[in-house]
RNA sequence: GGCGGCGUAGCCAAGCGGUUAAGGCGAGGGACUGCAAAUCCCUUAUUCCCCGGUUCGAAUCCGGGCGCCGCCUCCA
C-alpha cells in the first residue's frame, strides 16, 4: 500500500502485513469547547475507514485519537457560561463520542484525554530543558526553535523567513520569536497544575508527543490530521519529539484538505459552519460517509447540501440493487462465467484503487461497477437469484468504509405496514374498478407522506423514503 | 512575499506517458404502465483552463501565463 506523505511530499510504501503486522495510528482529535462541525469529521471519517481496510488487509492496527480537554478555547467557554473548564470539557467529550457514533466511526483503541497526561508532559518538558531544547523564563517554558536543525521539513518553512512574520504577544517571554509554549504559567483564574515550574498548564503541541509516545512508542507508523495543523501544529510536534529521542517521530504524514464552502475553509470563526449532528440528522450517517469517500482524502471538498443530497442518491440507489437482489436470492445460483470474471476484475480494482493512496472515489466507482453488472445481467435475462452473490460481495467490500451494511429496506413497524396495507389494497380495488382518479389521490397523498408506490407485475409494492 | 495544492462533460469526480477519458447526480430518447413511480436499455467530453516545448505518442512530463484555494496566528 502507497501512501501520500507529507514529509516526503510523495508517495511512501506501508510494508505488507506479512512484514509489518502492527501498525501503530495516531489521528490528532478535536478540542472538546463545543460541538464537532461536519469539516471536523472529515478526518475521523477518511482515517477511520482507513484503519478498517487495513485492518480487513490483515493489519492490526492499533488507532489512537486524542481528546484535547485543555485548552483556551474550553476556558473562555467556561466563562461565557460560568461554568468550569472541567465541566465544559466533560461535556462536550460527550457530546463528541456520540457524534463519533453517529457519523458510524469505529471507537479508536485508545482515546487518551489531556488531562490525564500532565504529569507525563511536565516529564518531557523536563527532559527537553535538560538537553538544552527548552528554557524556563518566569514560569513559562519555551521550546527553542534554533535548537533543532530540523525545523521547517514538514511544512517547508525556512526558519530564517518565519521569522519575519512571527511575534511575541504580550506578556510572552521568548527569547525568540520562533519559539512556542511547551508549559504556561497559570493566570488568576485558570486550571492548573502543580509543576517544577509553578503551577500552570501545558501548552498546545505537547499532549499529542506525549499520548502517542505512551500508547504507540517512540516512531509512529501513520500521523495524522487536517492539513491545517501542519504548521505549526505537526511542526512543533516532530521538533519536541526528534529533539528528545533523536529518532524519527512518524514516519508517514497524512495530511486530509479542507472541507469547504463555496470555495471557502469551513470554519467557526468565519460562522460558515453546520453542525455534525445536524447533518447527519438531514441525511443519513450513510450519505455523509459516501460524501467523503467520494472525493479524494486530500484534496478540497466543497459542502453544500446538494451535494449532500447527491450522495444520499447515489447509496440510495446501491441500496436497491442490494433489495433486489435480497429479494430474489433465495438459493445458491452461479453466476454465469463472464458476469464472475467481470466483479472479479472489479474487485481488483477496488483493491487497487485503495492500495493507490487510499484512492477511494475510484474504490466506490468499482462498487457501483458491480451492481451495474448485476442489473445489465437481469436486463440481458439472467437469472436474478445469481445476484446474491454480488451483493455479498458488495456488502464485503463495503465494510471498511461503513458503507452498505444497513437493511436493505428502512425499518417499520408492524402497525404501519398494516395501515398502509390496507391503503395500497383499496387503491388496487380502485384501480380494478378503473377508478384512477381517486386510485391516484391515494398515491400522491401517500408520496407526499414519504411512502412510495410501485406498480410491478407481482403486485403493489412500496417504500419508505 | 514564502511554502503547498487545485483547474477534466450541465454539476460532482477518478485518471500520474499509449485506456473506447472510470463512477455518481442531472438531462434526452426507448421499453414497461391506465397515467406514473421504480427498473432496465441507449445517448450525453474527438477532448481534459490558455500558450509554447519534449516525445512515435501528453489530460498525464517541462517552461510561461490566467483563475481559485489552503498554510505562514488558535483551527480537522
Amino acid at each position: 500500500m502507497r501512501l501520500w506523505s507529507t514529509l516526503e511530499r510523495g508517495p511512501v510504501q506501508l510494508p505488507p502485513p506479512e512484514q509489518k503486522g502492527r501498525v501503530g495510528m495516531y489521528v490528532c482529535g478535536p478540542t472538546v469547547y463545543d460541538y464537532i462541525h461536519i469539516g471536523n469529521a472529515r478526518p475521523f471519517i477518511v482515517f477511520d475507514a482507513l484503519r478498517r481496510y487495513l485492518e480487513s488487509r490483515g493489519y492490526e492496527v492499533v488507532y489512537v485519537q486524542n481528546i484535547t480537554d485543555i485548552d483556551d478555547k474550553i476556558i473562555n467557554r467556561a466563562r461565557e457560561e460560568g461554568s468550569s473548564p472541567e465541566e465544559v470539557a466533560e461535556r462536550f467529550t460527550r457530546e463528541y463520542l456520540e457524534d463519533l457514533r453517529a457519523l458510524g466511526v469505529t471507537p479508536p483503541t485508545y482515546q487518551p484525554r489531556a488531562r490525564a497526561y500532565v504529569d507525563k508532559m511536565i516529564e518531557l518538558i523536563e527532559a527537553l530543558v535538560a538537553k538544552g531544547n527548552a528554557y524556563v523564563a518566569d514560569g513559562d517554558v519555551y521550546f527553542s526553535v534554533r535548537s533543532f536543525p530540523g525545523y521547517g521539513k514538514l511544512s517547508g518553512k525556512d526558519p530564517d523567513e518565519l521569522l519575519s512574520g512571527a511575534r511575541v504577544e504580550p506578556g510572552e517571554r521568548k527569547r525568540d520569536p520562533l519559539d512556542f509554549a511547551l508549559w504556561k504559567a497559570a493566570k488568576p483564574g485558570e486550571p492548573k497544575w502543580p509543576s517544577p515550574w509553578g503551577p500552570g498548564r501545558p501548552g498546545w503541541h505537547t499532549e499529542c508527543v506525549v499520548m502517542s509516545r505512551e500508547l504507540l512508542g517512540e516512531t509512529l507508523d501513520i500521523h495524522a490530521g487536517g492539513n491545517d495543523l501542519i504548521f505549526p501544529h505537526h511542526e512543533n510536534e516532530i521538533a519536541q519529539a526528534e529533539a528528545l529521542t533523536g529518532m524519527s517521530f512518524a514516519r508517514i504524514w497524512l495530511h486530509n484538505g479542507m472541507l469547504t464552502v463555496r470555495g471557502e475553509k469551513m470554519a467557526k470563526s468565519l460562522g460558515n459552519f453546520a453542525y455534525a449532528r445536524d447533518v447527519v440528522r438531514l441525511f443519513g450517517t450513510e450519505a455523509v460517509r459516501y460524501f467523503y469517500l467520494s472525493r479524494h482524502w486530500r484534496k478540497p471538498l466543497d459542502f453544500s447540501h446538494e451535494a449532500l443530497e447527491e450522495a444520499r442518491k447515489a447509496v440510495e440507489g446501491v441500496y436497491r440493487f442490494l433489495a433486489e437482489a435480497d429479494l430474489a436470492a433465495a438459493e445458491d445460483v452461479p453466476l454465469p462465467e463472464e458476469v464472475a470474471t467481470e466483479i472479479k476484475l472489479l474487485e481488483e480494482k477496488f483493491h487497487g484503487e485503495l492500495e493507490d493512496d487510499f484512492n477511494t472515489p475510484g474504490a466506490l466507482a468499482a462498487l457501483q461497477g458491480m451492481a451495474n453488472a448485476g442489473k445489465r445481467f437481469v436486463a440481458a435475462g439472467g437469472d436474478r437469484r445469481a445476484l446474491g452473490a454480488i451483493a455479498e460481495k458488495i456488502r464485503t467490500l463495503a465494510a471498511p468504509l461503513g458503507l452498505f451494511q444497513g437493511e436493505a429496506a428502512p425499518s417499520r413497524s408492524g402497525r404501519t405496514e398494516e395501515l398502509i396495507g390496507l391503503l395500497v389494497e383499496l387503491r388496487g380495488e380502485l384501480r380494478k374498478g378503473r377508478n384512477f382518479e381517486l386510485a391516484d389521490k391515494i398515491r400522491d397523498k401517500l408520496a407526499s407522506l414519504g411512502v412510495e408506490l410501485r406498480d410491478t407485475p407481482q403486485g403493489t409494492v412500496w417504500i419508505l423514503r
